[in-house]
DNA sequence: CTTGAGGTGTGTACGTCGTACGCAACGAGT
DNA sequence: ACTCGTTGCGTACGACGTACACACCTCAAG
């Protein structure tokens, strides 16, 4: 039997032995380790530098190991997901139902805006992610007692999730644009891209176009044109709310 | 010389250098040809589909010959937004104001089913393509003489696209697990997800979000949805149009 | 007609990705 | 003691984007 393992079991006794454990001494991830080391890195890098090879590195467990906790990346995109959403995890507050939706809007901006990888989780991760569920049964709750229909209630918070993502996915796809062009401030955007933007304004096909880039004084304001556009949207669903 | 050159040239000799021509006999690629592969790859397969031996392949080209036209994907994927954004070239029809953005809502919301994987280009097209341009002025057109600013002319017609894009980024990724998951309509994905909420909700702590799952009858009727939140939103901000 | 040069299309090659597969080590049942 | 399922991991494969150098065609100059 010792002679059946000699040629690399027998050999590496004690000392080899001491310092293999060291490295994976029991590995038992947990989901939400997994979740978490995977959420750092995009952050830090991107949604791109979350590769199976890093996020096995940076936990300490073969690339391979994963794949006994994922049955693939879209499962690690997933977890990702719902791992951000958690922050989220806490009831809006808001003495009535506008200030809830007003509240929790910015705070779904403020959390794509930190994570602005979320954005290109669209097309893997499915709706149904358990605090995704939590937040809008939140947000269901807080319209109860106005009478409407579970549809109506529905679609009024589904008007405004889509409000904010879809603005909110336009201003980091413009800070994304502003980060390739290594610009810091939009002005120096502007400067990269001022050649660019002679030439499409010089062939005097977008008048309108031309007279905001002249008078605009709030181009940058990404704030104030969110906010504007929020309250105008639940102006719009107030409508609905109290007939 | 004729020896540098016995291996390979020299013994191909007529038939063979007949034969080669007729495969390229001349590209001249132009980037529109470009696009619209690269256009129909995607919405046939998906923009995954879309690689650059995909591509050059369909076009009768060498992989690297596309190089020579595009510095790299990325300019792929801007020529393929901008060419499908050409579609929506016409000039938005209505008698006020509200018709247009109405129309031009709807037309937005149908380019993006048609063209799923928008919502995945996110990342890497710029917003100043031109045909996107385009149509930008001609909404601020249609918000002419009303008296506004031009910084809320821009912010209501951010809104209402924001709007349009968020609803429809909802809908494709619903779309989207669906055909991961096999299932023909939304009943399919139900009784496939069953267990999944079944799980969820008898956890109790989605109260509200249970009830919607009782109540609700129109949860599947995306364009009522749709419909409904879009004529909030066109009050909200007909509200900031009229003051 | 020869020759040199410049532009154009192509093939090969490198490093990365996700992940299928099969081997080594281990704990438990006969 | 011997097997056997479970677990952890290394290797390997086929894709990807693209850098790079080479082969070719065309045309100007001699």
């Amino acid at each position: 039997m010792a002679g059946k393992r000699a040629d690399d079991g027998a050999q590496e006794s004690i000392w080899q032995r001491m310092e293999r454990p060291a490295r994976p001494p029991r590995a038992a991830l947990t989901h939400a380790q997994i979740a978490a080391a995977a959420v750092e890195i995009a952050d830090a890098e991107g949604l791109d530098a979350v590769s199976m090879r890093r996020l096995a590195e940076r936990l300490g467990v073969a690339t391979m190991g994963l794949y006994r906790y994922v049955r693939g990346k879209d499962d690690v995109i997933e977890l990702m997901v719902d791992a951000v959403y958690a922050e989220e995890a806490r009831a809006a507050e808001g003495r009535d139902w506008r200030e809830v939706l007003r509240v929790s809007a910015l705070r779904l901006r403020a959390l794509m805006l930190r994570h602005p990888w979320l954005v290109e989780t669209t097309a893997q991760a499915g709706p149904l992610t358990p605090n995704f569920v939590a937040r809008t049964d939140r947000l269901l709750a807080s319209l109860d007692g106005l009478g409407l229909d579970a549809d109506t209630a529905m679609t009024v918070i589904g008007t405004v999730t889509a409000f904010v993502t879809g603005a909110t996915t336009a201003r980091i796809r413009m800070a994304r644009l502003m980060r390739k062009e290594g610009a810091e401030k939009m002005d120096d955007l502007r400067t990269i891209y001022s050649s660019r933007m002679k030439w499409l304004l010089e062939s005097g096909r977008y008048p309108a176009f031309e007279r905001y880039i002249r008078e605009g004084v709030r181009k940058d304001d990404d704030d104030w044109q969110f906010e504007l556009g929020l309250e105008s949207v639940l102006d719009g669903v107030a409508a609905r709310l109290t007939i």
